[in-house]
RNA sequence: GGGUGCUUAGCUCAGUGGUAGAGCGUCUCGUUUACACCGAGAAUGUCGGGGGUUCGAAACCCUCAGCGCCCA
């Protein structure tokens, strides 16, 4: 027997992915499929990829993220849209700045020795050589992605619009510059916007010290002893009765010898600690808050490195860390400290690409106000304009939003976008748009731009703006932007923010779709440190790329994180393995689809049953993937594809397929596989590829269009009627089973009863090894209204089918008392809809019948 | 402390009012010519505890317990 195609082409006896996979991706890449077309007819569908960093290597979030897009553009593209997924890279200032600065420092150069302008040319030269090896990893996975139209956040055009974007921003009085506590890196030397700082659980201490001297002495709680030299004022709540009558005095502030105030504020919490609180304004952003409030001086007594600095105590030249040692030890001599708590566990601020405690410092930065754009991209949300899909995650969103800070975006770095502001020799400042040239002799900020503020532009600049491009015309909004929900409060809302502003009032994403992450197979968080890190690449030169694609398709619900196992994996390429062999079987029994299908009312039931189920799997998965129910399509599609196509359909059509009566159902299930071929390829693009080409010599799924349901075909009769067979197969099968018949020992057998099973007698004599001949029968056997007489030569073991109808019997009887039970409950029969009251009385009979029928089979045995 | 989830078979998870499901794992049988990356059969659940609503609750409400994430 051969599997060969119409063209010719044969499928290899064993599927082996690294086979097709790179040839494949190169077909595809060759014939332009992936290229959007601005001035196309056909309606858009948009995708911006998120846009990994340029020092990334694919992880397996990625491959999730980057699974679902590509089901989505290839079904899409599939269905007849203009389909444009547009791919990049983030410069992702700190984190490349450290690997060039790492690499350097490996040859003992720092930046500094280097100079700024001579730096940036290695971090570029470092970018050609190392950076974005991510992409080439993408290609494993088969992203459709349109790299004609690749970008990088710091590209010309990106940069030129960065500054557009920053001057529109100033003009509107939307950006500005002010002095303010900020995270700081003592080891980076930056600024770091809140979502750069990790919080950590860290082992701190907990030490309440007393300021002051007798009657006018109150005690303070802090882990951060040492800031106590830049306090400026003790704060405690208004109404506390401990401490109202010290309000407006003064006590003496140990160490540094000066009396600071006692002040009221509202913001004190009286049950925590002492109920009285230190306020270090230069140093903690709560205290920075009080103390605009209430004006209190702001004492500097660290410099940049988190070292002391100008307090005029033994303790400048100290490491922070070392000064709190020494400040606790000192003020314990003096007999000031109260009470001490050690280890004391409470979360702590860390720098999130070196790890480094982050130390809040007052510093002059460069703002985004951000009240007005994030309630923009609030509205936007509220009003519909823009779905949060799953819906569940939308109060994460508005949390977020709805409670945003002012957002520091000036970073001490030398790697992202200049900030485009010159000053002038007597401090004036002036935003320098882009085709502006700063006067002579003013000086442009040394400061760089946060990431997210140009990768916060993601979903419009690359599209050209602010020209007004065709592609922008076409491509914008975007159609779904599809991303992890650990970060829809940093870039998402970025975005939101920046593309609502700079696209005068459109959302840059009709639908926002969240997923979640991916965890080691307990549901563990994956990390190096606990060593449970699976590697994308690795599984896909194991198992192949389709096979990881779908099991992160099949494990993504809606928002939800999903635990993967290599077995997982694993499955799903014995599920691949599953549809080469089924499309092998079917060519080699001649499975075609030329040619019109044939008319319905000349199929057999088999024939129909599977088309009915087809057109029900097309409609269900199609509605799913609409829906971003990725889990559930894949669901769909496995069941479909195993059990109802290969354990049931090929199965029971075996007879037919070697009989001279076949031509009908070779075209019946050429469709199938068409079809199942075309549903599956956005999950699976290589095998399905492969396999449909070689069946129907056509030329690529990519370009094939989706198939719909046929109404037409679902036929509950045929479907009703296959359920009868499939009864009688297991029914039959569990008894040849319990009788301890061998799987392949035949045993004369006959169906009697129901003409349409009847009518089946020979694939079922097939699937269940029974030979037709005369017999005198041993065993009867009653299933869905036909009894199977069977020949076990002589005896059957009737200890064990007596076991078994005892089973039988057992559940029978508990379904009749249960549908008794309801149907004597009066409420249950005065307020059931009808149709449930039907439902139980046919469970009724069904199970009266069937005790009737165990009882007697119980009785004969004797 | 504020917010927000979760608790269903050994494991990981579906299941938004009508007889508890899947994948993997487990046990038994099998060299049935598509497939052992397979086939057939089987076992396994007081749906976290308690209370309530309802004719009917894994699902809705209250409460308790445990676990998680985000923010402070």
């Amino acid at each position: 027997m051969s599997s060969t195609s119409p063209t010719g082409a044969e499928l290899a006896s064993t599927f082996s992915p690294v086979d097709i996979e790179s040839r494949l991706y190169e077909k595809w890449l060759s014939a332009d499929y992936f290229t959007a077309d601005a001035s196309s007819k056909k309606e858009a569908f948009t995708i911006v990829l998120p846009p990994p960093n340029v020092t990334g290597v694919l992880h397996i979030g990625h491959a999730l993220d980057q699974t679902l897009q590509d089901c989505l553009s290839r079904m899409k593209r599939m269905k007849g849209y203009e389909v444009l997924w547009l791919p990049g890279m983030d410069h992702a200032g700190i984190a490349t700045q450290n690997v060039v600065e790492k690499q350097i420092g490996s040859k003992g150069i720092s930046r500094h020795d280097l100079g700024r302008e001579a730096f940036i040319k290695k971090v570029w030269e470092w970018k050609a050589e190392s950076g974005g090896a991510i992409l080439d990893q993408m290609k494993r996975l088969g992203v459709s992605v349109d790299w004609t139209r690749e970008r990088f956040t710091m590209d010309e055009g990106m940069s030129k619009a960065v500054v557009s974007i920053f001057k529109k921003m100033h003009d509107a009085g939307l950006i500005y510059r002010a002095e303010r506590i900020i995270n700081w890196c003592p080891r980076c030397l930056t600024a770091l916007s809140d979502i750069e700082v990790d919080h950590q659980d860290d082992a701190g201490e907990f030490v309440q010290i007393r300021y002051g001297e007798g009657e006018q002495s109150i005690v303070v709680a802090t882990t951060r002893a040492e800031t106590m030299l830049g306090d400026g004022a003790v704060a405690v709540h208004p109404d506390d009765p401990r401490y109202k009558h010290m309000i407006g005095t003064e006590v003496l502030l140990p160490l540094v010898n000066r009396m600071i105030p006692i002040i009221a504020d509202e913001l004190v919490e009286q049950d925590f600690g002492t109920g009285a609180v230190k306020v270090t304004a230069a140093h903690d952003p709560n205290d920075f808050e009080m103390a605009m409030r209430h004006n209190v001086p702001f004492v500097v007594i660290m410099n940049e490195h988190g070292v002391m600095a100008g307090t005029g105590t033994e303790f400048d030249g100290m490491d922070r860390f070392d000064a709190r040692v020494a400040v606790v030890a000192k003020l314990k001599e003096m007999g000031r400290v109260v009470a001490e708590k050690r280890p004391y566990i409470h979360a702590v601020g860390h720098c999130s690409r070196c790890d480094t405690t982050v130390e809040p410092r007052l510093s002059k930065q460069w703002f985004v106000k951000v009240a007005p754009l994030a309630k923009a991209s609030a509205d936007a949300v509220r009003s519909g304009e823009v779905k949060i899909e799953p819906e569940a995650l939308s109060p994460r969103y508005f949390e977020w939003v709805d409670n945003m800070h002012d957002w520091c975006i000036s970073r001490q770095l030398w790697w992202g976008h200049r900030i485009p502001v010159c000053y002038g020799p007597n401090g004036e400042a002036k935003v320098v748009g882009p085709d502006e040239v700063a006067p002579d002799g003013w000086t442009q900020d040394p400061d760089v731009l946060d990431t997210w503020f140009s990768s916060g532009q993601w979903a419009f600049s690359t599209f050209g703006w602010p020209e007004k491009t065709a592609d922008l015309a076409k491509f914008y909004p975007t159609s779904v932007l599809v991303t992890g929900y650990d970060i829809l409060f940093f870039w998402v809302v970025r975005m939101m923010m920046m593309s609502t502003f700079a696209m005068d009032g459109v959302a840059p994403f009709k639908t926002i779709m969240l997923h979640g992450l991916v965890r080691d197979q307990f549901g563990k968080k994956m990390s190096k440190s606990r060593g449970n890190v699976i590697d994308p690449i690795e599984f896909m030169d194991k198992y192949g790329a389709d096979a990881l694609r779908f099991t992160l398709a099949r494990g993504a619900n809606p928002g939800t994180d999903q635990a993967l196992a290599e077995d997982w994996i694993g499955g799903s390429r014995n599920f691949a393995t599953k549809l080469w062999n089924a499309t092998r079987f079917a060519m080699m029994n001649g499975a075609t689809v030329a040619g019109p299908l044939p008319e319905v009312a000349s199929l057999n039931a088999i024939d129909l049953w599977i088309l009915s189920r087809l057109s029900e799997t097309l409609r269900d998965v199609d509605a799913l993937l609409e829906g971003y129910e990725f889990a559930r399509a894949c669901e769909t599609l496995y069941h479909f594809a195993w059990d109802d196509l290969c354990d049931w359909y090929l199965e029971l059509s075996k007879e037919t397929f070697a009989s001279e009566n076949k031509a009908a159902s070779q075209r019946v299930l050429g469709h199938v596989l068409d079809q199942l071929m075309r549903v599956l390829h956005p999950v699976m693009p290589f095998i399905t590829e492969e396999l449909w080409c070689t069946l129907t010599g056509g030329q690529s799924l990519v370009v094939a269009d989706w198939p719909e349901f046929n109404a037409a075909h679902i036929d509950k009769k045929s479907e009703s009627l296959v359920t009868g067979l499939q009864e009688v197969v297991t029914e039959v099968r569990r008894f040849r089973n319990d009788q301890g018949l061998k799987p392949s020992q035949k045993v004369p057998g006959r169906f009697i009863g129901s003409a349409e099973i009847v009518e089946y007698s020979s694939a079922l004599r097939f699937l269940l090894k029974l030979e037709d001949k005369d017999f005198t029968p041993s065993a009867t056997l009653e299933i869905a209204g036909v009894k199977i007489e069977l020949d076990l030569t002589g005896s059957i073991d009737v200890v064990a089918e007596r076991a078994r109808l005892e089973k039988d019997l057992a559940a029978a009887k508990k379904d009749l008392q249960t549908a008794e039970v309801k149907l004597g409950n009066a409420g249950f029969m005065a307020k059931a809809p009808a149709d449930v009251v039907v439902e139980i009385k046919e469970r009724l009979a069904k199970t009266s019948s069937d005790i009737e029928r165990i009882t007697a089979a119980l009785a004969a045995l004797k």
